[in-house]
DNA sequence: GCCAACGTTGGC
DNA sequence: GCCAACGTTGGC
């Protein structure tokens, strides 16, 4: 399984919104990015992913699941933009701000500290546990 | 609200 | 195919 990190500003998508959703999940549409494109080509359903939330609260809030898999952008009719479905999983306990992601020496290979603009990222296994840790959350427990 | 970083566009 | 101009993202 990979695992991947989606930013959304919560003005406009929020994890509140998500966590809305439910089983049904969103489509992650609007991704005009080619980078954070092939990210999304890449995800298999039942990856998992963190939801961050960046401009107001910078703070990674909780677990989403990949629950479709890449297909045409519906909000356009350009063809060379995919996207997947996600769906909220669980919260996380404690909030992972960027500034305790950017503080932990295991972490600063992380997307997030490299690629800051990059709004669909891809996170390696030992970032992953690293952040769950630091939310308070036992990356077993994740179903 | 500012501005640095960086991705995209378009003229040549 | 280069690169300057421009637009957008996102931390601060």
């Amino acid at each position: 399984m990979a695992y991947w990190l989606f930013k959304s500003e919560p003005f406009k998508w929020s994890w509140e919104q998500q966590k809305a959703k439910g089983e049904e999940g969103e489509e992650w549409d609007g991704i005009r990015n080619y980078q954070a494109r092939n990210n999304m080509r890449q995800m298999k359903i039942g990856d998992k992913a963190f939801f961050y939330h960046s401009n107001e609260g910078l703070n990674v809030v909780g677990i989403a699941e990949i629950c479709r898999e890449s297909a045409p952008d519906s909000t356009t009719d350009d063809p060379r933009w995919d996207c997947v479905y996600i769906k909220a999983i669980c919260d996380m306990p404690n909030p992972v701000s960027l500034k305790e992601v950017k503080a932990n020496p295991k972490l600063s290979d992380m997307s997030l500290v490299t690629s800051m603009r990059l709004s669909v990222q891809p996170v390696k296994e030992n970032e992953w546990i690293e952040v769950c840790r630091m939310g308070g959350l036992d990356p077993n427990s994740i179903k």
